[in-house]
DNA sequence: CTGATGACTATAG
DNA sequence: CCTATAGCCATCA
């Protein structure tokens, strides 16, 4: 029957993939440009978690101490920044996101403006198979 | 297994 | 703009 090496070996693998999920995770994070913000659910999105906002936080609030992903560009759908006003982390937020040009007003930064859209990068890095054609 | 939690989100009033 | 509510889902006690 199955023993405690089983049990393990289950246990192994769902910790490689809850492993791979956070690093699709923080990977999209890093793909996010200087001057530009993602909300929870977009990453998550994009990473291949649908549904999966609480997840980013999750795995935002668990990054180990060295790390380098631009963990202030993302922001609740709303624009709104997760953390409670005035507190520590929301003020190095604001601070990280106004060093990029990144406007904060009343805690909240204006999606229309500032809200990252992958495939207007792509148009914009690689123009040529979009304008070919004018 | 069960219930509580949270760096979430969408919707309604 | 605000609050309340109901989904959501991995984690944890």
């Amino acid at each position: 029957m199955r023993g405690t090496k089983f049990v393990h070996a289950c246990s192994a693998v769902a910790d490689s993939q809850r492993e791979e999920r956070a690093r699709r995770i923080c990977e999209t994070i890093r793909e996010i440009p200087c001057g530009s913000v993602a909300s929870y659910g977009q990453i998550a999105e994009i990473a291949g978690i649908p549904r999966g906002a609480r997840q980013v936080g999750y795995t935002l609030r668990n990054l180990p101490e060295g790390h380098d992903i631009p963990w202030h560009r993302v922001v609740q759908s709303a624009g709104t920044i997760a953390f409670p006003v005035g507190s520590p982390p929301f003020e190095e937020q604001c601070r990280r996101l106004l060093a990029e040009a990144v406007s904060v007003v009343g805690g909240r930064v204006n999606m229309r403006r500032f809200r990252w859209q992958p495939d207007l990068d792509e148009l914009l890095w690689k123009p040529s198979s979009a304008w070919d054609d004018a």
